[in-house]
DNA sequence: TGTGCGATGCTCT
DNA sequence: GAGCATCGCACAC
């Protein structure tokens, strides 16, 4: 199975809105004993935590959850939605809490076994959600606090996207004003962009 | 292929 | 004890 060189740092020393558009195309990588699943991103969402009502560090709200958002960028941010885990990438600098929230892939490496991991599921329904994606690619709560530069999860580089659009968040109608800024973004045309 | 709705558990107040 | 950055099923077309 092939292994590949993880994006440095700097790769994450950008705006987040910038980022999040960055981190389309790149390929998202989780390496373990059963083997490699890897699949490129094709959505993401911005939360940008001190003036986003969305966000769970808006106000810069600090807690045992929101903590790792507070460090510097390329941390990995997982936590519970219902039965489900989400993956976030954290942004920006140290103490101000903004991450990307990896909304959709498009498959790569590993399909079977993300049909292990997700039985029954036709190839298209295996990544086309932020939940269904991490149990795709087995990645659980305990991912929380390390960091996207090294394995086994770290993200690498994919191909460059034609084309980018933008819209609004999707999931989050009590956020107010917030939740009319254009912070999705997704690869113009991919199948697996399913809104 | 698309929409609607109920189940569900974890975090914060 | 309330509120969710969701999913899967049922049903219509």
């Amino acid at each position: 199975m092939t292994s590949y060189p993880p994006l440095p740092q700097s790769f994450y020393q950008q705006p987040t809105l910038e980022l999040a558009q960055s981190l389309l195309g790149c390929l998202l990588v989780h390496e373990t004993s059963e083997g490699i699943t890897s699949g490129y991103i094709v959505e993401t969402e911005a939360y940008r935590g001190a003036l986003d009502r969305a966000a769970h560090s808006f106000n810069n709200r600090r807690t045992k959850r929101t903590e790792i958002m507070f460090h510097t960028p390329g941390h990995i941010y997982t936590y519970t939605m219902h039965r489900q885990v989400l993956l976030n990438v954290v942004s920006a600098d140290a103490e101000i809490p903004e991450a990307v929230l990896i909304r959709e892939l498009e498959p790569k490496d590993g399909m079977p076994l993300m049909e292990t991991r997700r039985p029954g599921r036709k190839p298209r329904e295996l990544t086309n959600g932020p939940g269904k994606l991490c149990q795709a690619m087995g990645i659980i709560q305990s991912h929380y606090g390390g960091h996207f530069i090294n394995p086994p999860l770290y993200i690498t580089e994919g191909y460059n996207p034609e084309q980018v659009e933008t819209g609004p968040r999707i999931g989050i109608p009590n956020a107010q004003e917030a939740k009319d800024f254009p912070w999705r973004f997704w690869v113009h045309g991919n199948r697996y962009v399913s809104r």
